[in-house]
DNA sequence: GCGACAG
DNA sequence: ATCTTGTCGC
């Protein structure tokens, strides 16, 4: 089995960064009607998708993951679905797409059997593409294997080529001198990973809008401008905004699926005085329900310390104690392990 | 070696 | 991601 690292060098291989599409963008920004809506032939834009998914406080391991689909015009929705999953894959810096590609993918591929008249001529992604550590992204990742043009819209700066908040802020204030409310995000070694966009007012926080897959740079930052707002991109505003909604709303009936007896606060404090740092996923089992136990810890931090913890996850604790522990796995036998094997892990973290 | 790390 | 009510300001 590849592991992520190697897949996600794999699907890089397909993504296409450059603008491949059959539409044009609508002439002048507003509502002049352009030409080519009465020429017929010529495809305009019309259908922006946007994906996003949100989690469930009490068991962060219930996910809701949501399409929407505005109509660029209006900029009102035309289309809307969402998928209440389990996720069992922890959130790990650089790989995020391992965790939510399967939630937003079969969203994607629904509306393409049901052959939707809505179906979105590019997806807006709460999640980076190229502005990544390898250049391959949630966006990236989505957009190569739903075959569609997407872009990466974060909201937050992730670590890469030595590009850092500080010197974002400075090269917007630079920006804001020439009249760009953009600016591209160049790296120590000199190649071009997306572009920072100041919020249209208030907010001081910019946006990061970066290759997804099939569009341009230019045509990505082109089409976050004209559906922004508010501080994100109308289509990922939506995603947001209705995916919480949505895990609001089935709240009750999640709780019950939820399981939050398998938490102890003991185990937890012992991980605070082994000083160890990361995110462990145990399983657990309820009433014949799988869930996973997430030991939410102060923070990880290189990629390789991810990977190599990672691995000892599922080699050490997932698959091990799964098969120790079909039936429940009580904070004491949690403790015992970690007792045993804190020394260890600890050695382990700190290479 | 440490620290910076999307959601 | 998720911890969140009123509050300061245009």
């Amino acid at each position: 089995m590849p592991s992520w690292l190697e897949t996600q060098h794999s699907l890089k291989r397909r993504l296409i960064d450059e603008d491949d599409f059959e539409w044009k963008l609508p002439t002048s920004s507003r509502n002049k009607t352009s030409v080519e809506e009465h020429g017929g032939h010529q495809l305009v834009l019309k259908y922006v998708g946007g994906v996003d998914v949100s989690f469930l406080k009490e068991d962060p391991s219930v996910a809701c993951g949501s399409l929407v689909v505005l109509d660029l015009q209006s900029l009102q929705i035309v289309y809307q679905d969402y998928s209440l999953v389990r996720l069992r894959v922890p959130y790990i810096a650089g790989f995020l797409a391992f965790r939510e590609v399967p939630i937003l993918l079969p969203l994607i591929e629904k509306m393409k059997n049901n052959q939707s008249p809505y179906y979105p001529q590019v997806i807006m992604v709460d999640g980076n593409g190229m502005l990544h550590p390898r250049g391959f992204g949630l966006a990236c990742h989505l957009g190569v294997l739903a075959n569609l043009p997407t872009i990466g819209v974060g909201k937050n700066l992730h670590y890469v080529d030595g590009l850092n908040e500080e010197e974002v802020t400075r090269l917007l204030q630079a920006g804001r001198r020439r009249g760009e409310d953009f600016v591209k995000l160049m790296g120590n070694s000199g190649s071009i990973w997306g572009a920072a966009m100041r919020s249209p007012r208030g907010s001081q926080d910019p946006i990061y809008i970066s290759v997804g897959h099939r569009v341009s740079l230019d045509t990505a930052i082109n089409i976050a401008k004209i559906t922004r707002q508010y501080h994100l991109p109308e289509p990922v505003r939506q995603a947001d905004l209705r995916s919480r909604d949505y895990i609001r709303q089935h709240k009750s009936t999640l709780l019950n699926l939820a399981d939050s007896s398998w938490k102890s606060r003991a185990a937890i404090d012992l991980f605070n005085d082994l000083a160890i740092s990361g995110v462990l996923w145990f399983p657990v089992f309820k009433d014949g329900l799988e869930s996973f136990c997430r030991w939410h810890l102060t923070d990880m931090h290189t990629t390789d310390q991810c990977d190599m913890f990672r691995s000892f996850l599922i080699k050490q604790v997932y698959y091990e104690n799964l098969a120790l522990t079909e039936q429940q796995l009580f904070a004491m036998r949690l403790e015992d392990f970690l007792i045993s094997n804190g020394k260890r892990l600890l050695k382990f973290l700190n290479n």
